[in-house]
DNA sequence: GCCATGGCGATACGATATAACCTGGGATGA
DNA sequence: TCATCCCAGGTTATATCGTATCGCCATGGC
């Protein structure tokens, strides 16, 4: 996968960029999950972690995932406990707190492979947005997963 | 609360009509999960529990949530990995396998003070429905959990 | 009586996530 | 130069979430 070579410098240059450091072990942990075919959980990206440093424990992984995550070069699927890379590398908002995704994304997950798309639905975010301003609501970050049969396996 | 005793009651009755029962510790669960503000835990849940059943364990929870999820009677907030009280008691498709709920419905949950609104948007499921046939995907149950301020945080 | 079924007590375990504390290394500034 | 600070990350322990499995007992059909 040379494609991965290219999205973990990418990543870099994104993290230059914005004056914070992708360290080795966190370069190693966006690696694992770009290689990953599906959405990884952090033990075993833990597990594959300890072929690369024999010493890594539960936070070693969980701080190079909460960094990935701020930086929005990963997202984190809520029904599977499991990341995948964003496929728009570095598009969190840089605006103070710094957490999160900007661009609204949604989740399209297959029951029977596991395999998971991000796909980008700005009617599907609207929709979201004008339903809870009906409410009184002001919305911040939509989490949108969706279970079903992908293409490949219907 | 009289409302609470009141949900316990129609529960009772959807299950009654449905050939499974609300047994003692389930209508507890129940209540519990009423009677809370907010989505709760199930670790929370327990701890409540054994004021009233001194030797409950985890499966002792977990069991009564599997059948109150089944039954649609409550939801669980994935965001949250908490549980709350589903608004329309009872709209399980409770053909062959019966698991889950089979009207949409969406979550708004107020980064302030935790209180979580269950919605139900057809603009918002419509949306999604469209964009995931658009990529060739069928959709099963969409999870939509929106984390924002309510309308009293404001 | 016999046995299938379902509810549930109990133990153990696996998986997910965080707290608390410490160390080392590079930047900063007196 | 050296004291200081911040930050990345190591280390240990623990909280939380969820399952697997065994076994008991009550109910109800045969």
């Amino acid at each position: 996968m040379p494609e991965v070579a290219t999205a973990v410098e990418q990543a870099a240059f994104v993290c230059a960029s914005r004056g914070v450091q992708l360290t080795e072990l966190r370069r190693q942990v966006l690696r694992l999950i770009l290689e990953a075919e599906a959405p990884i959980g952090a033990y075993a990206l833990l597990d594959k972690l300890r072929g690369l440093r024999a010493g890594a424990a539960p936070p070693t992984v969980y701080r190079a995932l909460d960094f990935l995550l701020e930086q929005g070069l990963v997202h984190k699927l809520e029904r599977l406990n499991a990341y995948m890379p964003c496929v728009e590398t570095g598009h969190a908002h840089h605006d103070g707190h710094g957490h999160g995704h900007d661009h609204p994304h949604q989740f399209l997950i297959c029951r029977k492979c596991g395999a998971t798309a991000e796909i980008c639905a700005p009617a599907v975010a609207a929709a979201i947005t004008e339903a809870a301003r009906a409410q009184g609501f002001t919305p911040g970050v939509a989490t949108v997963e969706v279970e079903g049969v992908c293409a490949n396996c219907a």
